[in-house]
DNA sequence: AGTTCATGGTCTTAAAATGTCCCGGGTTAA
DNA sequence: TTAACCCGGGACATTTTAAGACCATGAACT
């Protein structure tokens, strides 16, 4: 109850500052793995005599296990964390953030998790766990559900748990889309079986480049194989998606010049399942590719967007505008300054 | 919800010191009207300079006022501590108290207030207000309710407020015997006048000695007024009651020696409503009285019994083994101690 | 085998909490 | 009216605690 919280406040004024401090290194810890004091002082930006203190007491609660290797957080600890989140959210005022961001935008929900992918790794990480819980809170047993690539998407696969003994071997995860020229651990076909992996669901892939020519792209359509996959990506009932910078985007995909100034030319600020969005969410341009097209998109029931980090908040809310998500998972440093924009668009249309 | 405060028990056993401290403070000077602070100091058993930094908090939170003449609550402070005080129940851990007592006894409820009736007269005070409020909880506007004498149940006649404006005028407070060689205030006759008026009830009398000999029980029985009364009496729907410790009441109640001592002889360690009653919560010895029977007591809707002081466990106890107890009103030190033999016959029966 | 990073101990210093006493003023009871 | 009493608040020495800085030792990794 957010009463006891407000009540306890009137008597012990520095109480939320000690519960957030404190929950900030429990959370850390239990991020890391086995961390050790020094490395830990650092990450949190505290001296290490203080942050001592704090993990001595924990430790005296039973919270964390200390070993010489470093500390580590124990099942109490965990099953703590996990009780006092939501509390958490309303004590960084994330919950409000939420609750704004969901209701502009008509969403169905809206997670924030603290700090900026950007600065911190561990952010990071706990982006890809928010993005996990939200998806398994929405799957089904016999669902298909595609999802694209990004290291937001990795780590999310990376962060995939099922903790019930929940069945999905009727599942199936299947890219996006296909190829990008990048690093294995992020592209959508990596990623789509490592989640399938994960959760004990099946998986297809989709063996083509993202980008085509249009000879390439009709001769590969009449492909049998990929035909059929390409059916079962387009009749997802869930699709999870990561959220680019346009530009950076661009570059990813190694555009030739003039693509790129084109795009740019064009406005575009966001890209997604290989759209190109403007500020006000509209399509700007598109790329030929195989997979998902906008009508299944918007066909599909459930949208995922998982986005963090301040510099994303632009390409983020560009999504948002674009009217087909349902449920985005960001972090406290983009939702900040999407809240920002909300605020000036309301002061505006005054 | 009362997880919160569990969560916050594990990650701030320190700050949960200084809540008990703050809300110990706060509820005293509530209790005192108001006091100074080298008074209320010693009574808490703290140094005045450490009190005095608390009160100095409490006092920019705006929860207390401080005066030339003392120290006393502001409203805001005592609308905190009604906030809280379901919190301080499991703060103190009163609430496993409560609960452990009430399921082994079969009780519909039990109240624990914190303190020692005997040591402070401020628990005294706690125990009234409480068994009031437990009053109010169950009384309906034409209940019959009757009570008994004792300085537990003066206190609460004092402490009795109805906060609503439901009207009691229909409601009928009876003494649930006659008279006790005593002083004014306690017996049972201006008990349930006080308790009327603060409520807007109304009252009846029974004039008539607690102590009868077999002739004037009889010559008594028969005279119409009485047995109107008595009829009233021997119909209420609540009764609340003291609990005594055996001894003390028989010196009370003036008995002569050989009463006494046959008394005791028979092993009575508990009085209330005029009879005695053993370890185990047999009745052991019926004072010839005008009023309540056993009978009437065992077909009462409530019983509500109030009592507190660790001298008074053994009694306490003695009237839970009896049976007939709905609502029990007592102090930590009475309830550490009943939650002790509990632990004892536990432990015995295996 | 050497390096690195971990915990836990210790010493020093700064700061906060505490114990103690006193003062002037208002209240109360004689 | 007066005297005793208790009040809050100021002052200050002292104790306790928190914090910073460093080091010893040991496990793990290269």
């Amino acid at each position: 109850m957010r009463n006891l919280l407000e009540i306890q406040k009137q008597l012990l004024p520095d109480l939320m500052e000690t519960l957030k401090r404190r929950y900030t290194i429990l959370h850390q810890i239990m991020l890391s793995d086995i961390i050790g004091r020094r490395t830990l002082a650092a990450s949190l930006d505290m001296t290490e005599r203080v942050l001592r203190a704090e993990t001595d007491l924990l430790k005296s609660q039973g919270l964390i296990e200390i070993e010489s290797v470093g500390m580590r957080i124990s099942d109490a600890g965990r099953r703590l964390l996990d009780l006092l989140e939501p509390a958490a959210k309303s004590l960084f005022g994330l919950d409000e953030l939420e609750e704004k961001i969901r209701s502009t935008y008509g969403l169905s929900k809206v997670i924030v998790v603290p700090g900026d992918c950007e600065t911190s790794p561990f952010t990071k990480r706990e982006l890809g766990r928010a993005g996990s819980k939200a998806l398994l809170g929405v799957l089904r047993p016999d669902d298909i559900v595609a999802v694209t690539g990004g290291s937001t998407l990795a780590e999310m696969a990376d962060q995939l748990t099922t903790l019930l003994p929940l069945s999905y071997k009727n599942a199936w995860f299947v890219p996006a889309r296909g190829g990008l020229g990048e690093s294995m651990e992020i592209q959508a076909n990596t990623i789509a079986s490592t989640m399938a992996k994960r959760v004990g669901a099946n998986y297809r892939l989709l063996h083509v480049p993202d980008l085509l020519s249009e000879d390439a792209y009709q001769s590969l359509a009449l492909d049998s194989n990929i035909g059929e996959i390409v059916n079962i990506i387009r009749s997802s009932r869930i699709i999870v998606h990561g959220i680019g910078e346009a530009f950076e985007m661009t570059r990813r995909r190694k555009l030739d010049e003039s693509t790129v100034s084109e795009i740019q030319g064009e406005g575009a600020v966001a890209e997604s399942f290989g759209y190109y969005f403007n500020e006000d969410g509209k399509i700007v341009h598109t790329m030929l590719r195989m997979g998902m097209r906008l009508e299944d998109i918007m066909r599909t029931e459930v949208v995922i967007g998982i986005a963090g980090g301040k510099g994303k908040a632009t390409a983020i809310h560009a999504m948002l505008r674009f009217g087909q998500e349902n449920i985005l998972v960001t972090d406290e440093a983009a939702a900040q300054e999407i809240g920002r924009r909300i605020d000036m668009e309301v002061q505006s249309s005054l």
